[in-house]
DNA sequence: CATGAATGAGTATTCATTCAT
DNA sequence: TATGAATGAATACTCATTCAT
């Protein structure tokens, strides 16, 4: 007889997390085609015929990693942090300290962003899944943004210009953190500065 | 055959320049190991054969590009501006502005920017080569930096990551140029504004 | 645990010859490298592993079933009949109206045939073992070819190519029997037409 | 500069109907899950890696094999000699004749006819297309039968039972040719014996 | 020199077999 | 004992490199 079918699942479903949560930042690290599935496999310490009884390829793992490191959780907190009755300077400064140290502290994180880049640097046609979300999560900082110039803190420009800005300092410095291993880390002010008024 | 000799070596230097830059865009764009000769070679127009007689393998190409694109000039010139009796405002302004300028016109310049990435995403060994160059780009930066915090317009901190941070956004807009169609460019005054005190 | 030991062994028993016979029907219509154990323990209904408890290897459990389909009792009864004081006539007849009986109602007699095949297509090396009975099986025929040319009702002609002859004629069908959803049986006429005098 | 282009397809051209040549008997006498592309190159005398340089799969080879060695030439042949002022009884002659006759000499004329065993055996899906042309060879073949049957000459029964059979038979042979090294090839009058009344 | 077909080392994927439960 | 997830050796397939033309 085999072993209790629930806790089976669930051993299934540790699996297939250790493999996808593994993968992840290996593939932020090396990109897709610089990653070999025996590499992969040894770095996450199990065989390589592991991989393959939970995903029909490499490419379908990509996938699911990309599936898994959306930015769902994050537009819903962005929209409800954009939605409080508070001045944009301090949705700013929140949402600058908020993702300033999950940098710090969450290397997951920064392998999440990383990896869209991966896709853009690998011109994959996922984007189009990832876009929906990301585009959510520029359009709510714009709206802060755009909330901040009424308030005469942020400078003036496109609202949009200015989230894909900030983002992408965000972006870069996760690639940093990723694959620096001796880096400066920006400030909050740092961080604040390219979109605040003086 | 033996047509006049230096004509002889006229073209094949041309060659040889046509793939080293055809190539250097291209790897910029798919990375290394994202990059299969037999696509390099279609992209540039030529037979994959047709490399080999300029560079003996796809590594050595690779390195070529890489000494190809060296800081080396761009170090010279910064040289040069940080040691103009002006202040540190007047030289970020012209900095900010030539490469600004540079990004939206040159490919080249968005490419080579971009190599220096690849080597990092890709951990390659060149680094060393080329870390020697961005460094003193960096350091001639940072002096810059010094001289404009001790003139009370740039911000405090380590002039370092000061240095570090604004030559991250500017490749942040090297990436977007090469890899997006669509993007708002920073302006000159975005770009200072990451280090530049109210 | 400790139930009936003999009642044990027989519930053993009985698993070994279920797999046994479902996978001579399996490996006869998928051939042995066609054959993915974890399809045929699918195609039996029970777990791979199963299988490995029961047989050391895919390559046992093949020469066990070669071992079950041998034509032992099949020579025994055609030597019997061979002997019988009756004329080749009657001796082809009852061997055919048998055999064509057998193949018609029997889908194991059909894959006991076909199994032979494979081992020929695959080049097998067990043939060894099982050519010798196979060979008593022609023999006895041709000994009913002989007798029956000296009675003047079947073909002139090597005994031994007339009896190959004859059961190639089986095999075919047997084939058709394996593989064939809708064919057309040949009657026992058909068959020994093969062989007979006009 | 390269070859002359001529001359350059006519080379592919040869290479590839090499590998489809060599690799139809290969798969013939191994099946197609049998048949290893390291042993094939080996085999042909060519290098793993030129396979594919022709074939996109192990599977498409399969597939152009099978397209190459279709029936139509035969089919046509025998539309011809169906249509012909002459008995049934010369129509069987002239193409058990034939039939034998090319089977003796030409290995790829068994290998062609055991590929439609593989096939079966192998439970492709190609066979709708295959199957189209055997029905033709099925059909003309019956046609003969049913001529013979009202001349007399020919057993009564289904004429379609009877191509069958006649067929059947000579796969057998096809088989007898690929698989074993010593065997006794039936006579003309052994294969007509199958049809012919007395 | 330029080419692209041929090659085989390297990489992805499959599948017989093991083993913890 | 029965199971099916885990494994790695075996196999299919890719791609940097060579070489005859």
């Amino acid at each position: 007889m085999p072993k209790s079918p629930e806790r089976c699942k669930e051993i299934k479903e540790e699996m297939r997390n250790k493999i996808l949560h593994a993968s992840m930042l290996y593939f932020a690290k090396n990109g897709f085609s610089g990653t070999k599935i025996s590499d992969l496999a040894k770095y996450i310490g199990i065989g390589q015929g592991t991989i393959y009884v939970y995903f029909e390829s490499k490419e379908e793992l990509f996938k699911e990693i990309f599936k898994m490191t959306t930015y769902e959780k994050d537009v819903k907190d962005l929209k409800i942090l954009s939605a409080l009755p508070i001045s944009a300077r301090q949705k700013i400064h929140k949402l600058s300290k908020a993702v300033l140290g999950r940098l710090e502290q969450d290397e997951y994180f920064a392998g999440k962003i990383a990896l869209n880049t991966q896709l853009v640097l690998e011109k994959s046609d996922y984007i189009t899944d990832a876009a929906t979300y990301q585009l959510e999560l520029y359009e709510y900082t714009a709206k802060i943004m755009e909330q901040g110039q009424r308030e005469g803190r942020i400078v003036e420009g496109s609202s949009m210009k200015l989230a894909d800005y900030y983002w992408g300092v965000v972006y870069l410095y996760a690639l940093k953190k990723l694959f620096t291993t001796k880096y400066e880390m920006i400030t909050i002010e740092d961080l604040e500065r390219t979109i605040l008024k003086k």
